[in-house]
RNA sequence: GGGCGAUUAACUCAGCGGCUAGAGUGCCUCCCUUACAAGGAGGAAGCCGGGGGUUCGAAUCCCUCAUCGCCCA
């Protein structure tokens, strides 16, 4: 059996995709006894449009761990995959192309000619990013692929809308909404984003009603809007405004006598101190219009114009009208002071343009009654986040909840299933109405249906159940849901965690409450920075992309690197050539396993920590007890982390340093220890590559082929679906360790000596070594041979006591003195200093300890154990110190 | 404006009441020893952001300031 030097990733990992997913393991097994049941993942449905970023990169590999894992230790595991429809993005995108190759806008096509390009558009660009996913070696089912717009997934969006509107929870109304000019849809306050930006603060001065020549005066970051003022505010406190409460001003160029109202919501310290009221454009505005019961005038259009309601503006785009109304202003001399003010403006987040806030009718979902079960949710349990503190994120915004805009002006979606008689009045139906056929309720003909689509999360807030076809009460639903675990990022909480628990509760309502949550545990994952310590973004170029790192370090790599960077969704900065730590761990357990299969021979015989006596394979078997329940007791508390680290550190210094090397010399012709070694490097290097394989998939796939190969025998099962290793036959060995310890403080003592002369590991030394204690004068007699070895000694003379030996010098490790005989050109200076150095942190260590145990109170008052641990361990660095100290001297 | 997080070696991060504060990368010295030079052996490198406090004991808990970042408005 013969391993190539190197494991090749663009060779190995496709054929073992193919593989995996020709061993049906990525669908769940079907129940069976021994089974722990199902377990659950829901993939976040990436957009359609969507190309694999980090982020994605790195909640995906999560997810695969998880999924991997459970798989492995016996669950019926399902992981759903699939996207969504994005309608404004995709949308925009297509629109973008149209208008671009055939100079056609959408509504020159018609609606039925547009969603069929946008249709083509998704067959051919929008499973990118699944197969990315593939390449990532992600285990879902693809077999249960879904995308919101599928049929199955269309009538669950209706008959989760009817449900809302029978229970009265779905009305329509005239709001303020975010209103993207560009696009011509409202978009939902998720959908913006906040933009610092620097603008002017301007001053208008109002005439005073009835009283020519006063003036209150105003200031405003927008002055075109002064044209839909129907009000002034002033702090009622304000001692300067305090008396024209009451009184009115003349609205310039309109001539709109408006009144002046006093709101404490004004801040006095701000501009002038009087604030005009625009309640058809500003959020704000419109809650203190609401409340003084002014009238709101429109002065925009859907498409960013002014209206007629303008005056003399009407027909100027917004930008022109703010700079026409500023420059008339000035020539009225109603302009007073313009100064330069930075604040947040909000923009479209996907077409990028200035968010105006408009009123328009709209639909709506009433969030409140909806909220109550996801709050207590979490209230009682039934839903825990890791990190544990997004909680308090998801319970503000749940607890804060606003109503749900849930139409939008596209076509790219679900139509709102409402339809209108003549009257207008509206009703929403599970199957289509006719056109001309009677209304169900007014039994007057339908006239048209709802022009506008819903908002895509109104189709991914059922994914968790959607997916497994309800409505309809199918075996998978009843299998499958709840979930157990759902991966996401934090911006995302309200969008869409928050959303599903709703649904969730809203809709699976056929079962006991304490089954309805969607899934019992989220997970919020890290940001991945770039190198400076910034968001990845398109705009900035700053990203980094999966697919590159893929390529050239291998997916295994960069799975593992991810992991090795996040903990517990701490953000971290990434440089693409960190990566290299994961390349070269996988090269690191490939060659370790090619080493452990060059030297096989048909062992067959299980090797347990029972049956073996050799000190070395007893203690390699106690450390890999120990790392085995580590990591699967981090995995099961999703500590991706921790599990990882535990594993990088067993294989790499546990197993290859040491191990390894002390298996070489066994494997010498007749050496009866020999098959000992070898039935423990096959039984440690088994359940390593088991416990890295959720991981890191692809290389153990490999491996796990090769070491069965090598053994003669063929793989019972693809190690992805073989069992998790449980223990069976490995006990921790505190003796083992503890006497392994003794060996390795010396070996690296006698190292350190050596490399400090110059010496080569070639050049043989002798040692005589004083082990007065007789513990470690026991492990050394025991193991004399071991320890010579990996120390490079050639002859090993121990005794109680030693008189130092001429041109010798000495390796001081614990309480034991290795007195190594060098050469005349020994460089005893080097020794020294080295030597001092240490001597000098011995000491400084003694004194904390003296002082720390001087003190009364630490000596009354701390735990007994610490108090024996402290005197334990003043003592052994009093004794090192002093044999540093005669060694020193001896020089 | 509200909330959250970070600040530890040159860099990226662990450690979150008690070992001489760790790892990876980088750096220095030596070694192509038949698993791996994508490697091995050894080493240097840290007032644990500043200031207060709690405690027998603080990188770790509390307060405060500073800086950076994120989420939400």
């Amino acid at each position: 059996m013969e391993l190539p030097k190197n494991f090749e990733p663009k060779v190995h990992e496709p054929a073992i995709y193919r593989a995996w997913v020709e061993s049906g393991g990525f669908a769940p097994r079907a129940p069976h006894a021994g089974s722990k049941g199902t377990f659950t993942v829901m993939i976040p449905p990436p957009n359609v449009t969507g190309v694999l970023h980090m982020g994605h990169a790195l909640n995906n590999t999560i997810q695969d761990i998880v999924v991997r894992f459970r798989r492995m230790d016996g669950y019926e595991t399902l992981w759903v995959p699939g996207t969504d429809h994005a309608g404004i993005a995709t949308q925009a995108v297509v629109e973008k192309k149209l208008f671009q190759e055939k100079k056609q806008k959408r509504e020159e096509l018609g609606r039925a000619a547009f969603l069929q390009e946008v249709w083509a558009w998704k067959e051919k660009y929008g499973n990118s990013i699944l197969e990315q996913l593939r390449g990532m070696g992600a285990s879902c089912d693809w077999s249960r692929t879904k995308f919101t717009l599928d049929d199955d997934m269309s009538h669950a969006v209706r008959e989760s809308f009817v449900r809302l509107w029978e229970k009265g929870l779905i009305y329509r109304g005239a709001r303020l909404v975010n209103w993207d000019c560009v696009l011509t849809t409202a978009v939902s306050d998720d959908e913006i984003e906040y933009v610092p930006k620097k603008g002017k603060l301007w001053q208008i001065r109002y005439p005073l009603d009835g009283r020519p020549g006063e003036f209150v005066t105003v200031a405003t970051t927008r002055p075109e809007t002064m044209l839909g003022d129907t009000g002034v505010a002033v702090h009622p406190d304000d001692e300067r405004y305090k008396h024209l409460i009451g009184k009115h001003v003349v609205l310039p160029f309109l001539g709109r006598r408006i009144p002046i109202v006093g709101d404490e919501t004004v801040e006095s310290g701000f501009g002038t101190g009087a604030v005009k009221i625009t309640p058809g454009h500003d959020p704000a505005d419109y809650e203190r219009g609401a409340r003084f019961k002014l009238p709101i005038v429109m002065v925009m259009e859907k498409d960013g114009r002014m209206s007629a309601e303008a005056g003399p503006f009407a027909g100027l785009p917004r930008e022109k009208a703010r700079d026409a109304v500023v420059k008339e202003l000035e020539a009225l001399g109603l302009l007073g002071d313009v100064v330069d003010h930075e604040h947040n403006v909000a923009i479209s987040d996907r077409s990028k343009s200035v968010i105006e806030p408009m009123v328009s009718e709209q639909w709506f979902v009433k969030m409140r009654p909806l909220a109550e079960p996801a709050i207590a949710a979490v209230q009682n349990g039934s839903l825990r986040f890791t990190p544990e503190r997004w909680t308090k994120v998801y319970l503000d915004w749940l607890l804060n909840v606003q109503d749900w805009c849930i139409s939008r002006q596209l076509w790219w979606g679900h139509r709102i299933p409402v339809w209108y008689d003549e009257d207008g009045v509206p009703v929403a139906s599970r199957t289509d109405l006719a056109l001309g056929s009677p209304h169900p309720l007014t039994k007057k003909p339908i006239v048209r249906q709802d022009e506008d689509v819903l908002d895509t999360w109104a189709s991914s807030w059922l994914w968790p159940f959607a997916t497994l076809g309800w409505p309809a009460k199918t075996p998978d639903l009843a299998r499958f849901y709840p979930t157990q675990f759902l991966s996401t990022a934090r911006e995302i909480i309200y969008l869409w965690v928050a959303r599903m628990v709703m649904a969730g509760y809203e809709f699976m309502d056929h079962l006991p409450p304490e089954k309805r949550c969607p899934f019992s545990v989220v997970n919020i994952h890290a940001t991945v920075l770039d190198a400076q310590g910034r968001r990845m973004s398109k705009s900035l170029g700053n990203g980094i992309d999966p697919l590159e790192l893929i390529d050239k370090y291998g997916a295994d790599a960069m799975r593992l690197c991810l992991i090795l960077l996040t903990k517990e969704g701490q953000d971290t900065r990434l440089a693409p050539d960190r990566i290299e730590q994961g390349f070269r761990f996988g090269n690191k357990v490939w060659n370790a396993a090619r080493f452990v299969l060059q030297n096989l021979s048909g062992e067959s015989a299980e090797v347990t920590s029972q049956s073996v006596t050799r000190l070395e394979d007893r203690w390699i078997l106690s450390r890999l007890a120990h790392t085995r329940s580590f990591v699967t007791q981090a995995l099961e508390e999703y500590r991706f982390n921790d599990a990882a680290v535990e594993l990088y550190r067993f294989v790499w210094n546990d197993f290859c340093d040491w191990y390894v090397e002390l298996a070489k010399p066994r494997f010498a012709a007749g050496d009866p220890t020999g098959p000992a070694a070898r039935g423990t490097l096959v039984r440690v290097l088994g359940d390593m590559l088991a416990l890295l394989h959720p991981v890191m998939p692809y290389l153990t796939e490999a491996l796990w082929t090769a070491l069965h190969e090598a053994r003669g025998k063929r793989p019972p099962a693809m190690l992805m679906n073989s069992a998790w290793p449980t223990g069976a036959g490995l006990a921790r060995d505190a003796a083992a360790e503890a006497d392994m310890a003794v060996i390795q403080d010396l070996v690296k003592a006698v190292r350190n000596v050596r490399a400090l002369c110059m010496l080569g590991e070639r050049q043989s030394l002798v040692a005589h070594i004083a082990a007065p204690r007789d513990e470690e004068r026991r492990v050394l007699a025991e193991h004399a041979a071991t320890a010579r070895a990996l120390a490079f000694l050639e002859r090993f003379e121990l005794a109680t006591q030693v008189a130092r030996p001429q041109g010798s010098a000495c390796a001081v490790a614990g309480g034991i003195e290795a007195f190594v005989v060098l050469g005349e050109s020994t460089d005893f200076k080097k020794l020294a200093d080295a030597l001092s150095k240490r001597l000098e942190k011995l000491e400084k260590g003694v004194a904390g300890a003296k002082a720390k145990l001087a003190n009364q109170n630490f000596v009354a008052r701390a735990d007994p154990e610490v108090v024996a641990d402290e005197r334990a361990r003043l003592a052994e660095l009093e004794l090192e110190a002093e044999l540093v100290r005669r060694n020193l001297a001896g020089l």
